[in-house]
DNA sequence: CCGGTCTACTGGTCAGACCAGTAGACTGTG
DNA sequence: CACAGTCTACTGGTCTGACCAGTAGACCGG
């Protein structure tokens, strides 16, 4: 009996549904290779009798398969649902999703937007090829370009330079996580600034900022960048995190 | 003429389908909180006649919500659909996807954990309570007990110990994508390791790295902490990195 | 060679049916 | 009164069969 207390304890058991066992086939076919992007399933109801199940089932996993970004179905199309190339699509979906519903503080996501975007000027200043280097230099170009066009326009151009940067570290998901805690940030913060009074000394020294930032990148100084990175995030954003929570952000700064 | 070709560009226009619609609207009802987990959506036929449209939308509709994670359907429950408490279970599927489709290296997957924990061990060395430094005492205490209980129990130990350490950071975001990332990173590599020759004195080493770390965060060390805990990463996972990606680590090491 | 028509398919949607499963009311019993 | 069993009115899962709009490719007339 102790047994069965402390060793023996059952899951609990969930029917596996048709169009699951479906999904599971398509989904192990394609992530074997066994079907590559650009190649094409049967069409709904040539599936319907290979999976022998109804049509009804073939196309809700196909729903599925198709709302991971796995495949995609056209009307009309003779050759039948096709498989898509490999996306992060479906990551930055979800992310986002988490980011948006859980209920984040703005300190929390500034701290990880600290973090990620500090280390992403990191690498880049010590991995960015020549041409990298070029177009974040045309990105900041951008950014004093856009500064007579509205605030809107600089926000734009700001986010293109962050971006930018990160691609620069040929990491995928310090893109994409930059891009979700860039976006769910700004989201949360635009307006607030935009009808802050003097929004045009806001958008000049956020311009300074980033040059200093590039300037460590351009001389390939790493730690220096990250910190800058950091510092420039802290002053543009602290003023909106409540008192108490903003120590927590202290530690990032060093 | 000019203008159409350089201002006037139209984009590809792609036909709604109403099971978008449907998911829209009920994903944006969760994500405004008018629908928190746990409450529960009308019954199929009952959403079939507010959208006004046919059962196989609707049930498309819920199946791709249900794949992202939102909502859960039960056979024979009267309440109807029922909203999911927000997870990363979306999150981590599709970075597996991504990781076992090779759309991401180990070597991103690495370097982006190096990142994430490195500053969550700085985080946490500087605004840990007592408590949970005590936790951590706890879990590293937990590590050298599973030394000898084999290489699985060690590494769910040694997991452990990596989501008190974020837990100790209070922000939500480093927890989740440093759990994804840690799982994912493990999965991916756990039989080499499993079967490596010496096992046992991985684990020393494992141990001893830890230790190291919580030192430095015992001591309030953040700059310490963050350095050591990316050292022993590298450490540790370097040599399944290929050789010529694994110049992209380097940069964290400083 | 080329623009239009035709055809045989595709996926998107709907209506209606059946089944197995569930919760809660109902029942008879002690 | 308490409680085990039954009943009932639902639920979601699946299948069938139908219709429509859209597409690709064959076909055709110029």
């Amino acid at each position: 009996m102790a047994n069965l207390d402390q060793q023996l304890r059952f899951a609990p058991v969930s029917p596996v549904r048709a169009y699951e066992r479906v999904v599971e086939q398509i989904e192990a076919a394609v992530l074997d290779g066994r079907l590559g992007p650009g190649e094409h399933l049967p069409s709904e109801r040539e599936l319907m009798v290979q999976f022998d199940v109804g049509r009804s089932t073939i196309r809700e996993a196909l729903r599925v398969l198709q709302s991971n970004g796995l495949v995609r179905s056209r009307p009309g199309d003779p050759r039948g649902p096709q498989v898509q190339p490999m996306s992060s699509g479906a990551l930055e979906k979800s992310m986002t999703m988490l980011a948006r519903a859980s209920a984040l503080s703005l300190a929390e996501l500034v701290q990880f937007r600290m973090l990620i975007e500090g280390s992403a000027n990191q690498l880049a200043a010590c991995l960015r090829t020549p041409e990298q280097l070029a177009e974040m230099e045309a990105a900041l170009e951008e950014m004093r370009a856009a500064l007579d066009e509205g605030f809107a326009e600089f926000s734009r151009a700001d986010l293109a330079f962050h971006e930018t940067v990160a691609k620069a570290t040929g990491n995928t998901l310090i893109q994409i996580c930059g891009a979700v805690v860039r976006d769910v940030v700004v989201s949360l913060i635009e307006d607030k600034i935009a009808h802050a009074p003097d929004s045009r000394a806001l958008m000049l020294t956020s311009l300074q900022h980033h040059a200093n930032v590039l300037d460590a990148v351009r001389d390939g100084d790493g730690e220096r960048a990250a910190r800058l990175a950091r510092q420039s995030l802290y002053d543009y954003y602290a003023e909106y995190v409540p008192e108490e929570q903003r120590a927590a952000l202290h530690p990032l700064l060093y």
